[in-house]
RNA sequence: GGAGAGGUGGCCGAGUGGUCGAAGGCGCAGCACUGGAAAUGCUGUAUAGGGGCAACUCUAUCGAGGGUUCGAAUCCCUCCCUCUCCGCCA
């Protein structure tokens, strides 16, 4: 959410703000309610003072003997109930201008970072640098892709999950199974030993939630719900982790907190019929290892770069060549002010694909879940400011099998996997007799 | 699902109509004492929004919303949540 004061102070900024990220939007009338709500608000509290003195007179006057016919004190009682009908009248209109005004605010995406390139599409996206060597077939040679190997090893039901489920859903068999298993367990372990707090989050959330971290209100299409509770299924894990300190203010000493979650996510991927319909890459449920933090405001940038590499540690221990790309003003996400988006090199397919997203949201989630930090001196408090939070896939884990896959595919269709993956895997090589 | 209890500050816990933002304790911070520490003593310790250079001051907040009243943490209604016991269950 985007700061009221800014508003009612400076809308040509906002405006402005919000044009980088190609949203034309005139905000003279939404400040006009922000600015007359602030008014009546100073208009009621004056009376409200007003009602609390001839409240607090009354009782003086009981107290010190006087009579309660006493005429004095009906007169009291007559004025303190004409304030009372004041008062209430500007808070009726006070509380409409105020949901309508939160209301609003509520649909607009963050503002882009000022280091954040301009740019209106995808195709403006900043490659930031290139790690590793991409695998090219060699003459003669020709690369399978990710669910052609698995289907050759009879590792993956595609059509039994439509009818489990429907389409968009995978079942991974034997080996395969037990490769996402090892690759959830390497994830957290690799993250734990960088500094990460392990967590095991609900994964159905309430709307409360997905309000917090931005996916409500205007995204409720791309998750799924439940029919008979305020209940979703969550479409990653920055929703929960998000809300772990919704409401709460945070002892600034303690920052950052950085915390680290494998859940299934869940996704409705309305809109995207027909793309990506064959293998792993994109699924109605996948699981994830999403790396989160709340740091201190002046803080974020540092640990944006700290959260982006500990995404690209994770690539780098698989051995898999990636590139990180910086997203340009149009293409990023609602909540993200800032986002590294890593894409790996998938042999079979010969492109580069998304698997992971690295974003600073600076205070934007922050505020719409009312998370603080107190700065102290002395024990004295400094006053409270809004956190920063940032998210990171560390990393999407059916696309990271993915790109394994085709990596490490040998001429007799077994699969080479990474030396750090042994101790999890159980095995060097995928697609022999059980290891 | 059935029965009961309860939601007060960072935490524990008192308060049952009138300066109550709220006693007391714990915790935390500062100061004093100490060679240093412990113990002890004193002091200070919520958040949001307004006004003021500031000291300070006004308003709101005792789970949420509504009601009674000149005045509500306190009385009434509705809702939410938590806990305990029973049943069911991985």
């Amino acid at each position: 959410m985007l700061d009221q004061r800014l508003l009612r102070e400076n809308p040509e900024v906002m405006s402005e703000q919000l044009r980088r990220r190609g949203l034309e939007v005139d905000l003279r009338y939404l400040q006009a309610i922000a600015l007359r709500e602030r008014e009546l608000e100073e208009r009621r509290s004056a009376l409200q003072a007003e009602g609390n003195r001839i409240g607090r007179e009354v009782g003086q006057r009981l107290r010190s003997g006087g009579r309660p016919d006493d005429p004095e004190v009906l007169a009291l009682k007559e004025e303190g109930n004409r304030v009372k009908r004041s008062v209430a009248e500007l808070e009726e209109e006070e509380k409409e201008l105020e949901r309508r005004l939160r209301e609003r605010l509520l649909e607009f995406p963050n503002v882009p970072s000022a280091q954040t390139p301009a740019g209106t599409s995808e195709a403006d996206n900043v490659v930031v640098k290139l790690w590793g060597e991409p695998r090219r077939p060699s003459a003669g040679e020709a690369l399978k892709e990710h669910w052609q190997i698995l289907e050759d090893l009879k590792l993956i039901e595609t059509e039994r999950s439509v009818r489990i489920a429907q389409s968009r859903f995978v079942t991974l068999l034997g080996q395969a199974a037990r490769l996402e298993r090892a690759l959830i367990a390497f994830m957290l372990d690799l993250h734990g030993q960088r500094g990460y707090r392990e967590v095991l989050p609900p994964i159905l959330v309430n709307s409360a939630s997905l309000t917090g971290s931005g996916q409500l209100p205007k995204f409720a299409e791309e998750s799924f719900k439940c029919a008979d509770d305020d209940l979703w299924l969550t479409p990653t894990a920055e929703v929960p982790l998000t809300s772990l300190h919704r409401d709460e203010v945070l002892d600034a000493s303690q920052l950052p907190l950085r915390y680290v979650a494998h859940t299934p996510c869940f996704r409705r991927e309305a809109g995207s019929y027909g793309r990506d319909t064959r293998g792993l890459i994109r699924l109605h449920q996948f699981n994830k290892v999403e790396l989160y933090w709340f740091c201190h405001p002046e803080a974020s940038d540092a640990a944006h770069e700290r959260l982006t590499r500990d995404a690209e540690n994770v690539l780098e221990s698989l051995e898999l060549p990636y590139r990180r790309m910086e997203l340009c003003t149009g293409d990023l996400g609602f909540s993200a002010a800032r986002t590294y988006d890593l894409e790996v090199w998938l042999a079979g397919a010969g492109a580069y694909r998304e698997i992971s997203s690295c974003s600073t949201c600076g205070d934007f989630q922050a505020r719409r879940s009312n998370i603080r930090c107190k700065d102290m001196d002395k024990g004295k408090s400094k006053g409270t400011r809004l956190v920063h939070t940032l998210n990171g896939s560390g990393l999407a884990v059916g696309r990271t099998m993915a790109a394994l896959l085709e990596a490490g595919q040998q001429a007799d269709g077994t699969v080479r996997l990474p030396s750090a993956l042994v101790p999890y895997f159980g095995a060097e090589v995928l697609g022999r007799p059980s290891p």
